[in-house]
DNA sequence: TATTTTTATGCAAACGTTTGCGGGAACGTT
DNA sequence: AACGTTCCCGCAAACGTTTGCATAAAAATA
């Protein structure tokens, strides 16, 4: 069961030579001789010796992990970030530990303070509906790096990464325009939703540029989108005068919703209601007639993350500078939206 | 950006006591007398003591961190696993580190051993498909506790948990062959899937059972089952002599395939032939007609496999007893086997 | 040759914690 | 009064690394 350890000691005395010297020929210290360099990282090989991870965190205060927190785990979209994350920090040499705050607020802080203490190097978060609780954010701030994706808050001062929303909407409402729509519904999130806020504003410019006037009644906010509220709110806008003659939700699985009942009704995709979502989930092209949508590329953002957090972990000027940036979504024209 | 850290030693000043007491205190070590335990607990309280996890873990060789494998994190089932680890190991006062092999059996074999290098105190691993290559896998095992989970191997002697593949892939045959059809196919994948050879073993009780002959034509295997794969193979069912009446796959997306080519071909389901999967995937009710399925409950997989690890972890007994656990599926039943 | 510079190496402290051991004080027992 | 226990607590070593400083040997310079 146990495994004799191999460690710069027990390196040093077989090679006859101080533990510093060992430890110094490892990490390419200029001091040390090529040929004793050489010495040191063969017989290193093939002992098999590898630092022990915890006296090294312990000496330099750094532990080479990165923790992430999303609110929820199981969405595609989401796994398909934390794939590009783990890929890329894997690549860097960092490990990622990975919590799961369902929305909830008290838990996403407690992760927070648990991470911190635990001794992460930085950490990547998206955050939780609530982002009025930016209050809770913030101190972490200046404890150590810390840069948000997708689910992000203007009002939190820091590197923040999304995809282009206000674009992407916009590009996607244009094209229901494109396509002879006059009436368009938009099915989102309150006010707390950054990305819903966002698509909301590429909506209303689409509209704007197109002049197309706004119309309250179909424009619908719900607190939480899903499957379920997609329907209902499909419910509530066929049963208005005067119907919309396109629905765009800022979801995929709220567009499937929204599309079950319009099937349940006998109304003609897209031809009397066309319907375009977001996200480029693996319902859309399920669902019948498929769903037009705006693929968002999940693993850039994962890998950008990384990439400006370790970078941010690696510097040792003081003040970072918050940049935004934003990966392109681009619009999938499907059925819902564009008959054959 | 620098905080005053709190150490062991500055608590024993202000308090007057030696390090070692203080350190006592805070574990509840018997020797410390109720009081001075009292006043060092509430000092390291309000002073917002963390212990430093890097010393404590050079120390006791103990992380806390246990390392969890998975082929493919963007799953929906892996992720309901997923969230079981993260929620149990939490409680539990563990962190996890996740690492996606991409059914890469080399990439595999790294991560187990950065995972090891690194020092996490036990591993949980759903493995690649590629399981003949167990000889990557048994080194681990007598180096620290590890698990199986999902996607397991009979071959590895340690302990795993699984859903009950063969009996729950039994009561969907028995399902089909109870609403009349007697001529069921199965798309399954090669021998080296566990699970796949499981759900198969179940198939073919279930058709012994019942007294329906074996017919091979109508087995189809698979080196990569996926939404194509089911549209391919359904396409090569419907070429032979003697179609099936039902097709039961090993997967839900499989099914889909298999769903949307039947529709193409305008057959009816179940009428013509019966369709069941496995996992009851998000797919499966967006599919028409929704899909019968096996509901796999992930969490519980992940968080028993997380209750046996860190029982293994916390036990000081040398030999452990592997332990075989199945969770049960239950089969759900929808429009694609049975008519309303 | 004497002196300075360069090169290569070793010594030892430090990081924050846990823990075996030793011992003083208080108490109870003869 | 002398002894043995029990109860608390402190000393100091140890875990494996990194790193500032010192220093011996070699090389370069005068």
């Amino acid at each position: 069961m146990k495994k004799e350890v191999v460690t710069l000691k027990k390196l040093a005395q077989i090679l006859n030579l101080s533990i510093s010297t060992v430890s110094r020929a490892l990490n390419d210290h200029p001091d040390i001789s090529e040929s004793t360099r050489d010495k040191v990282k063969n017989l290193a090989q093939t002992m098999q010796y590898v630092p022990n991870i915890f006296a090294k965190g312990f000496r330099k205060h750094r532990t080479n992990i990165i923790g992430v927190i999303v609110p929820t785990i199981t969405h595609y979209f989401t796994t398909t970030i934390v794939r590009g994350i783990l890929e890329e920090a894997s690549t860097r040499g960092y490990r990622v530990i990975i919590s799961e705050s369902n929305n909830d607020v008290i838990k996403q802080t407690e992760m927070l303070n648990t991470m911190i203490q635990f001794g992460v190097d930085g950490i990547l978060a998206s955050l939780t509906k609530m982002t009025r609780d930016i209050d809770t954010i913030l101190p972490t701030l200046n404890t150590l790096p810390f840069i948000l994706f997708d689910k992000v808050s203007s009002k939190i001062p820091c590197t923040q990464i999304t995809i282009n929303d206000e674009e992407a909407a916009f590009n996607a409402v244009e094209h229901l325009i494109n396509i002879g729509k006059k009436r368009i519904a938009i099915i989102k999130e309150r006010e707390f939703s950054y990305n819903s806020e966002k698509r909301y504003a590429g909506y209303l410019r689409a509209l704007k540029e197109h002049n197309i006037g706004v119309d309250e009644k179909i424009i619908i906010s719900v607190d939480d989108i899903s499957l379920q509220q997609g329907k209902r709110m499909t419910n509530l806008l066929l049963s208005i005068k005067k119907r919309p003659d396109a629905i765009f939700t800022i979801t995929d699985s709220a567009a499937v919703g929204v599309i079950q009942t319009l099937k349940k009704f006998n109304i003609k995709i897209p031809d009397e209601i066309a319907v375009v979502g977001f996200s480029n989930s693996r319902l859309s092209t399920v669902i019948e007639p498929n769903l037009t949508t705006v693929d968002q590329p999940g693993e850039a953002i994962g890998k950008n993350a990384v990439k400006h957090l370790i970078e941010e972990i690696e510097s040792n000027v003081d003040t970072i500078t918050s940049k935004m940036i934003e990966i392109k979504g681009t619009l999938i024209i499907r059925d819902s939206t564009f008959k054959v």
